[in-house]
DNA sequence: TGAAACTATGCAAACGTTTGCAGAGCCGGT
DNA sequence: ACCGGCTCTGCAAACGTTTGCATAGTTTCA
């Protein structure tokens, strides 16, 4: 039922590795013939099978990509970032969801290893021990997490804190919390990081957590924060600041006259809150698609081409409405 | 560098064909030899080559999963369950984003379609013509999209519309507004088929729209739907609700107060938003599996099994803050 | 004791490609 | 007239599996 080369060869009445070379290497084979077997192909609605050119080429078109979990909205716009360049370079993707589990998601690498020319890993959760058991496995390149000299795309925080930091120094606050996120994880240790360069003499930092970076992590955090005193809040995360900021209607305290909230990755609902959240926009979409061109570079160039092994993307600082000067005490 | 089938053999001191067997017909082959075999791969790392399986057998491992569009938060839960229970039959899931765009969707089935078992469509845009083209190309599975006798998992909304309404009457609305979705959607058809169905001689239905199912079309509904005077509003779904609250909210009409507001998709978002929003909730993860079982099911059992072909998932009403008694007018 | 029926294994062909090698035809230079 | 080189094409081997057929060994039963 499927048309193959071999069906192609004869009704043209060529061989199959003129069709072959007709479709892989175009200059091998004379203009006319080619043309004729193109011709024949799509009348006959020829499509090379992949498996097949992948058993002899050791390349299967494919790559994986693993997130640590669909249904935090940060993960679906790099996806989408993905899913797009790889398109455009003539790639297909594999897609699978951990389940925020490390050792799952190390079993997903190893199984996709045969299937795929290299995996993006999107935010890692697996031990520094599991990933010397995957690396060497295919091809890797990470999305923000940094682990020794693999490929890296990483959206490197620190600008995008000090920008908070600053805007909120400029509208007056003078003591401000942070909310940790998960501590183990890479981004929130390299939001701190930020947070300690971005240090200003004139304003103290009261940092509260680890809390899950999830929405019903938001109420806990809230009350710790209000029992500190504090006039403004940045959160590890979007989800988290909007989990505080719910919880901060609840009680009564108004956003931003009495409170101040950044939060952090700008998920599409940031936007939609009310008050609409001030937070600091990653560039998700860039950094699935900086992934990939990192990963076909890897794959092209053969050499130890140490050059561009890491994409740094900066991050912006957007300011919605949930941030304005603190109510006078 | 990568193990073979050959080199588990002649490791184990056996032919290739009873590694293969050990693997894929365990009672073929010897208890006793069958353990060395598989310890003997343990050993060695070896994972079979599924291109090459598939080059025989016909079969792939693997199926595709398109949506429209990755950044509107209602695919990824359902990817989410498509996924968990791929993994669970042992398949591995492509993933395509054709970006609300039919031919772009027409193209990435044709394209997967040597590479997997089957592709399962995700609300799909594409017209009847184009279906028909791709319809036979491989083993198809819609998800909310019914195409004649094709396999769907269909998550009707007409209960969920019925409870909705019945809701609202019962707070006492009676003038309420139906915000249109897109018109050639198959979801937004059968909301107003539920929308009459569940039609009532004590409420008058005012219909808008329709409207793109987006946030940034909600403020535009928002502005028509005051005109109309109605007190309460159903939207085509959840992103367009909360643009209409959005908007609502810079208009001062207090929500629930002055006007209820229900959604349709339980969207994350949704719950979180402020006030929470009163929505019809899909079996989003429920679909997505039901959708892989109903794909293996497919796969497996060769002949007509003209038994479940369909798989309609029930929906429900969740009550939340934003719906209330009508204000005296 | 011998045939029949199993059981466990190996051999080799097949799946749909790509690609090294070689041959055929042609052109230009001596 | 011959040779070297170039351009185009075909043959056949290879990629890593699965599987029909054959074979050798073992058991069962009359």
């Amino acid at each position: 039922m499927p048309v193959t080369i071999q069906d192609v060869a004869r009704e043209a009445g060529v061989s199959v590795s003129t069709v072959s070379r007709a479709f892989t290497v175009p200059d091998l084979v004379k203009e006319e013939t080619r043309q004729h077997v193109l011709q024949t192909a799509e009348r006959l609605g020829y499509r090379p099978n992949r498996a097949a050119r992948g058993l002899i080429t050791g390349k299967t078109g494919n790559f994986g990509v693993i997130v640590p979990d669909l249904s935090n909205p940060f993960f679906p716009t790099v996806l989408k970032g993905v899913q797009a360049r790889a398109r455009e370079a003539d790639y297909a993707v594999f897609l699978a969801d951990c389940d925020e589990n490390p050792a799952e998601e190390m079993a997903l690498v190893q199984a996709m290893a045969k299937q795929v020319d290299g995996v993006i890993l999107c935010s890692s959760r697996m031990t520094p021990s599991q990933l010397d058991r995957v690396v060497g496995t295919t091809s890797l390149v990470f999305i923000n997490r940094q682990v020794r000299d693999s490929p890296a795309v990483l959206m490197g925080p620190a600008g995008g804190m000090r920008q908070a930091i600053d805007h909120l120094a400029a509208l007056g606050h003078r003591r401000v919390a942070y909310l940790n996120g998960p501590k183990t994880s890479w981004s929130n240790r390299e939001r701190r990081r930020g947070l300690r360069q971005a240090a200003r003499h004139d304003m103290e930092i009261v940092e509260l957590g680890p809390f899950a970076p999830r929405f019903e992590a938001g109420p806990h955090a809230a009350d710790l924060v209000i029992a500190e005193g504090v006039t403004a809040i940045i959160a590890f995360n979007d989800l988290l600041a909007l989990g505080v900021m719910s919880r901060l209607a609840d009680r009564g305290v108004a956003v931003p006259e009495e409170m101040s909230v950044v939060g952090f990755d700008d998920i599409p609902m940031a936007g939609m809150a009310t008050p609409p959240l001030t937070t600091v926009a990653m560039q998700n979409e860039r950094a699935g698609r900086a992934a990939v061109d990192l990963l076909v570079n890897l794959l092209t160039v053969s050499g130890a081409d140490a050059g561009d092994l890491r994409r740094d993307l900066e991050c912006q600082l957007i300011v919605r409405a949930s941030t304005t000067v603190p109510a006078r005490s």
